[in-house]
DNA sequence: CTGAAAGCGCTTACAG
DNA sequence: CTGAAAGCGCTTACAG
């Protein structure tokens, strides 16, 4: 094994001063080509690569931000991507974290992360305890992304009800007037964001709601609530937070006697391997999750640099129609 | 912004000198008792903690690992948070990294990753281009669980096979003898794994196999092989893969009119969201992802400390009964 | 356009 | 049991 090479060893085989091969790696201005590609030609030839440590030691910068690891179900692996990607872009190298389940715990633990010092920024796919105030204490990280705004209203990519507005405008078209909200848990923003949009949807198009009910991710308990429906309530149509929820009403009606999409049309979230297969196929809304990982992280990086924060994109989730969804059986 | 305190501040405060506070924080022995304590407090009192970026510089050890994110339907999450808590509790910081989807770009990635001197261990939940051998130029760096051995066996805590056996003596204690199996890529040694527990479990059985299908990780594709089958296949066992393929199964025996479990029996793996809540619900076996993802860095953070390889715990995986699994009716 | 030199915050022999 | 000092590999004013 062979020692690491250092700039001292790319300038004596390059015949110049250590400072210049900084120089170079740097990018300062004022390099003569020759000098650069002498330069260059050495550290290939050594495979140098500059030392993060030292570097970052004089820079007084980590070059590190922490990503805070969610709830199952969210798919990580393409969010990680997106976000991974971005960040190694804009020179930065990510480091996996995650908090305790526990409230209080973690809102210690997410302070200890802050006043590390070893983190530029932190970007959460997960609800965090104190919703985002750094303190004085941890000033130089930012902490971006909890998502929620000073009033707890929910922002952010992930928030973005539209494409349930869309749902439910459709399912009016196809003759549905009676509908039923199965809400996600309500510390999750795109959960809170989903039932205020169908709550805005109800009172707008003068829709009859049979209730939000639900409030945690359980498709067991979406089941029950399915199973708690009144007998007359058909024809109903069923807008649930996720596919999980979705396929456990799905379940709970088909189990009822009730048929569905005959008696009851269902929409889920988030696109899920098996919705696809379900029977019925789960109608969804499929997420770019590269693309949502790869903004959040932009939207970070613009925060610790000062920049304003990037303009969200429109197109990162799209609604699937599937056989869940059908015009309501005339009874 | 009050500037991050170092431990020349600690030694100040604490009246000793700066190596003292060293001394403390590395956890040299010999340093009295009042000493380490006035040391202690004055740290506590500044919020101290060691700069990394420094420490690593003198080590010569950078205390990152790498993490190479997989395909989609792992459930990441859980397998991060085991991995991380485990990295960390033996001083390890763990970074994701991802890989190009072409596996000459990956390849050479990954030879960049193992000679960027940045990491000291490499862990792939993802098949990675060269199986394991760490060339001499990156010999600092420890590549492990490509979960090939060198005769490309299946090796390694996903490879673990033995729910499929148990699965399908259960199936033949039903009355089962005639079955299917829906592979999976076979560049996942999981999925090798489980092809070559079903051939063996066919031959010592003496059972009638109608084939080995498959060998992506795509529902549709898994429809398309059971849309394939001939009429008089029934009655079947498939065993699938993993529950997409089992779900794809699922929908296309329904399609063509078959009852399941009534004419064909169908078992999947992972657990996935859906499974519990599918019409039928599917047999599968349930991982425990946390202690997966623990152990496999256990493994790691092994064989860069030279130990020998951790024990396989035996209680990762768990068949989970449901009901795509019946005895067959008769015909 | 290039070089000599200081110093980032630690760890670790070496003295005492 | 504790301290003074060297040095890890960089970046960056400062000279020239």
């Amino acid at each position: 094994m062979g020692k690491r090479p250092t700039s001292h060893d790319v300038a004596r085989l390059a015949g110049v001063s250590q400072s210049t091969v900084s120089f170079v790696f740097t990018g300062r201005e004022g390099i003569s080509t020759p000098t650069r590609e002498k330069v260059l030609r050495a550290a290939a030839e050594l495979s140098y690569r500059p030392n993060l440590a030292a570097r970052s030691m004089r820079t007084q910068r980590t070059g590190r931000l922490a990503v805070v690891i969610p709830f199952p179900g969210l798919n990580l692996g393409s969010l990680l991507e997106g976000a991974v990607t971005t960040a190694r872009e804009a020179g930065y190298t990510v480091e996996v974290v995650n908090l305790s389940d526990e409230s209080d715990e973690a809102a210690r633990e997410v302070d200890t992360l802050l006043g590390s010092f070893e983190y530029e920024g932190v970007l959460s796919f997960s609800p965090l305890p104190k919703p985002g105030l750094p303190s004085a204490e941890s000033a130089p990280a930012f902490l971006a992304l909890t998502e929620f705004d000073e009033e707890m209203h929910a922002i952010g990519a992930f928030s973005d009800a539209r494409p349930l507005v869309e749902m439910m405008e459709h399912l009016v078209g196809l003759g549905h007037r009676r509908f039923l909200h199965i809400a996600g848990a309500s510390d999750y923003p795109a959960a809170v964001a989903r039932r205020d949009a169908y709550l805005a949807t109800v009172e707008r198009l003068g829709l009859e709601s049979v209730g939000v009910v639900g409030g945690n991710w359980s498709g067991i308990h979406a089941r029950e609530c399915v199973e708690a429906l009144a007998d007359d309530v058909l024809p109903l149509a069923i807008i649930a937070a996720n596919d999980v929820l979705a396929a456990g009403a799905i379940r709970a009606a088909v189990q009822r006697g009730w048929s569905v999409p005959g008696d009851v049309s269902v929409t889920g979230w988030d696109d899920v391997a098996l919705s696809l297969h379900f029977l019925p196929s789960i109608t969804t809304v499929s997420q770019d999750r590269r693309r949502l990982g790869a903004y959040s992280m932009r939207r970070l990086v613009a925060a610790i640099r000062g920049d304003e924060a990037p303009e969200l994109e429109t197109d990162l989730q799209q609604v699937i129609w599937r056989e869940s969804v059908a015009p309501p059986r005339p009874r």
